[in-house]
DNA sequence: TGAAAAGCCTGAAGTGGCTTCAGGGTCAAG
DNA sequence: CTTGACCCTGAAGCCACTTCAGGCTTTTCA
């Protein structure tokens, strides 16, 4: 199988492909005679693997973790759990800030309901006022 | 004031201030003889507005239209409006997305309890059995 | 048979929003 | 007069790719 049907059959892109096995992500694959990539099973699989845990907002350095514990499948998986834990917090941590930021951004929004003059546009003040006032933010 | 003075009184750091100089967010400030750049309130002022709206989740090239439209107080604020209303949709989807990882992760984390051995590990295992069925992720 | 089109290759640079680093110059206090 | 705090510049590093330039290989079709 070649890089562009392996990219086809994953919905990965073929750049994609190549820069995880510059990253050391995939296995090197053998080539053709015209040096062209030839692709296993076992690499979509390991495609796969990688694109689902980044779905699941894994870095790829993560990623690295996660299949080298793969590779050696008698060892205890504890690093597996801690991840997934930090993992879970860091999602958790984020929502409550962008729950924080629909509320602020509907309320500015709310402060222009017509297109004004933009000396007095709701909006622009009160990003100025806040500015002026709110040193805690980030 | 100086660039250390600036930074301590916004909570920029001042490589970021110099930045934004260079990306042309900040105007050009005055210099001293030896070559310090000397900063007016109206400074301070702009730094706290970009700051504030980085803390909206705006990017700098949003920032940047925001401060092109206050500098013409008579235009109108369409732009502003649709500019809020695009990131309000946007951070609605992110929270959205994040809602679904959040059970995904739970759910995963809950295979495994206590740490097994890696080949019967269920979080691993469900992560290489999701990996083959899911195509449809990101 | 020959040429176009589709597919593949490499290495380098660009993206955003900074941060870090190397190697200096300036200025006030002791 | 030297120490230390403060400042300067330009370049490179970070992540996870994407884009680009320039060229090779293979297939297709007239």
């Amino acid at each position: 199988m070649q890089i562009g049907e392996l990219a086809r059959s994953t919905g990965v892109k073929i750049e994609t492909i190549r820069y995880y096995e510059r990253e050391q992500l995939l296995p090197v694959p053998q080539r053709t005679d015209g040096n062209y990539r030839l692709y296993s099973p076992r690499h979509v699989e390991q495609l796969r693997f990688i694109r689902y845990c980044r779905s699941l907002d894994m870095s790829l350095e993560e990623v690295r973790i996660l299949i080298g514990v793969l590779d050696t499948p008698s060892g205890s998986c504890l690093t597996v759990n801690a991840l997934l834990d930090e993992k879970i917090a860091e999602v958790d941590a984020r929502v409550n800030e962008l729950h924080k930021l629909q509320d602020q951004l509907r309320q500015l929004r709310g402060l222009c309901q017509q297109p004004d003059e933009v000396k007095t546009c709701g909006i622009l003040m009160e990003l100025n006022r806040s500015a002026r006032i709110d040193k805690a933010q980030i």
